[in-house]
DNA sequence: TCATATTCTAAGCGTACGCTTAGAATAAAA
DNA sequence: TTTTATTCTAAGCGTACGCTTAGAATATGA
């Protein structure tokens, strides 16, 4: 009986999720997201209930979007060491594309909404939960493949990756491409 | 001939950096501004001409705040790895203390704006420049203390922590205290 | 004491915000 | 073909935003 949506939920989502990337939660209006969803106020709420509610399905796409781009060859079952040091090393030079000048959305909402709305506090969590979580698989592959040395603390270890991780996506905004890469080299060399 | 102010710009000006700490720059209404200040619209806008330029003057308020609560022993002018250390270690176990769950304005700031803002951005850019140099300082003194070796690449070194300094203001508000602690013990741990 | 430059109060300006609604359009089921 | 559930358009709701203004209040210099 239904008529059926101009729209795929999914695309507008990503299209969404680019403009808060870009802009913030407050610095981004729903007439900003209709006109680059390419969908009107009404579909907006009726397929997203709020404003609020887009935004946070638009953090979870986000983390879609980065696994993507970003974290696959980590999250290979056997990814180890030489994994996590290509990807800090590319992250750290690929701070002139598109994505890394943005610096990282969620970075990005726990610095502007930060512990204020619960809902969002809870997704930024569970963020940082999952990427703690694949840096461990990460490390604990990397004591099976000799590549660091077998009585390393991989929990400890774990905390100072992700708060790399997390100062590379302010950093991504302060510092020049050959500063980054000095950061990130002294926090890969450590480990050896 | 002129009646003088009933309050004093700098004091309201710290009211003002409060607020925009805790709720970020477009979180933070003229209103709650007026409320928080103890002075209404007209006082404000006669004393910092408009919202944005009443948070660039809060942003360098900030940085006297911080120096004067945060980084007074990294300036003193024999400051060396001993301050870095006590300094770092103490940002990561204070993070139940009061200034610390608000993170730091500064990269709240960088996250919320960034780059949107070439005015706010500048002053985002001097603040970590001024980091950066006392960081210098502090190396090259540590060096002269045969604190850390004489051959220590300090310019890689400052951008090292730098960056390590950024994380903590993001993983002071999704890390606990003893993976904070974790996190700037491995920092420390490299150089030596 | 009085004139004057400045500050204060409080009201309100125009605009943009998030969100809702009435009614026309449309695609599937009967 | 008709019925019906849903989507679409476009207009507008109430509210809060940043900012301004007219006029009363007040502390100084003459």
């Amino acid at each position: 009986m239904p008529r059926n949506k101009t729209y795929d939920n999914d695309l507008v989502l990503e299209k969404a999720m680019n403009i808060f990337w870009i802009n913030g939660y407050e610095g981004t209006s729903v007439r900003m997201l209709e006109k680059e969803m390419g969908i009107n106020q009404f579909s907006i709420y009726a397929s997203f209930k709020n404003k609020k509610n887009l935004f946070i399905n638009a953090l979870r796409k986000y983390r879609e979007h980065v696994i993507k781009n970003r974290f696959q060859p980590l999250l290979q079952e056997e990814a180890g060491f030489a994994q996590l040091e290509n990807f800090l090393l590319s992250a750290a030079t690929s701070k002139n594309g598109k994505d890394e000048k943005k610096g990282c959305l969620v970075v990005n909402t726990a610095g502007e909404i930060g512990e204020h709305d619960p809902d969002i506090a809870l997704e930024i969590n569970q963020y940082y939960d999952f990427i703690r979580s694949m840096i461990l698989k990460v490390l604990q592959n990397a004591i099976k493949k000799d590549e660091i040395p077998t009585n390393t603390d991989i929990e400890k270890q774990a905390s100072f990756f992700l708060g790399v991780m997390q100062g590379i996506s302010v950093a991504s905004k302060t510092m020049n491409s050959s500063q980054l890469n000095d950061f990130v080299s002294i926090a890969l060399a450590q480990i050896e």
